[in-house]
DNA sequence: AGTACCACCTGACGGC
DNA sequence: TGCCGTCAGGTGGTAC
């Protein structure tokens, strides 16, 4: 569920990794991955060009290769990259592979297939046409504030708003919930300027705590509900109860009755 | 402007 | 053993 933190893991794994090695080849085992370049468009334009620079707005990626020239990639649910440089090391389902002159390799993998990735020249073009927002790292308290209030939905539903908010995903969303004790449910613009600069607080903490920790699971705080997701009723961390589920806009939705709301 | 619902997509898992 | 339904969840399109 490649939402901000694991984003940036990625964007940091790929600088100090494959950055500023020069692109030998490509090869797409999956064309449908690519969105607005074919495959021998996208060698054409990378082959002979070093991986120059990163930029990652929300969920997405960009990187640099050569002038004018972007990668932009989304991970959809399942997307990752593995550097690597025995071929037997590859990862289970590379859609795009980019062969390095140093022999390694970096590889744009994804199970489900609703990973993309897109040749472009302007990335702030790229980030209007997809209604992209701010990021949830970068976004002032201010604004913030302003934008939760002026919201017309639930409080999840604006977190998830990629167009308001970018990074916040699903899991994400849940976790700042239940740490800021808030319901869901609940309508955003009903949030006073002081539970709302709360809200923004508690965002900055779990994703800036989730980066440190490379997105992973295992190692975020005992005291989230993140790594209690799925489990067979799981304890509240606060000790309050048991956690429920419940679909809200569509998504599965932890939470704890409670002590949110 | 938001919400509901569907489609896309595949691997894991429970039930039979 | 294997087949089937369901779920996971990010995005994007359509209808309301």
């Amino acid at each position: 569920m490649p939402e901000l933190p694991d984003v940036e893991t990625f964007r940091r794994y790929l600088q100090s990794t494959a950055l500023h090695e020069t692109v030998r080849t490509v090869t797409v085992s999956e064309p449908r991955v690519l969105e607005n370049v074919s495959a021998p468009g996208l060698r054409r334009a990378l082959a002979g060009r070093p991986f120059e620079r990163t930029r990652r707005q929300g969920k997405v990626l960009f990187v640099a290769c050569g002038e004018a020239r972007w990668l932009a990639l989304h991970f959809g649910m399942t997307g990752r990259l593995a550097y690597y440089r025995d071929p037997d090391a590859a990862p289970d389902h590379p859609r795009v592979v980019f062969a390095l002159t140093n022999g390694y390799h970096l590889a744009f993998d994804c199970s489900r297939m609703l990973g993309r990735m897109w040749l472009l020249k302007d990335c702030d073009a790229f980030l209007r046409a997809h209604e992209i927002g701010p990021d949830a790292l970068r976004i002032e308290a201010d604004a913030f504030v302003d934008a939760v209030r002026a919201y017309r939905g639930g409080l999840k539903s604006f977190l998830m708003n990629q167009a308001r908010l970018a990074g916040v995903g699903n899991v994400y969303a849940d976790e700042a919930l239940f740490q800021a004790r808030r319901d869901p449910t609940e309508r955003a613009s009903a949030l006073d300027d002081r539970a709302a600069r709360r809200l923004h607080r508690v965002v900055q903490r779990v994703l800036t705590t989730a980066v440190e920790r490379n997105a992973e699971r295992e190692r975020l705080p005992r005291t989230w509900i993140t790594p209690r997701r799925g489990g067979d009723d799981p304890a509240c961390p606060r000790g309050c109860g048991t956690l429920q589920t419940k679909q809200v806009n569509g998504r599965t939705t932890w939470w704890c009755p409670s002590c949110q709301g």
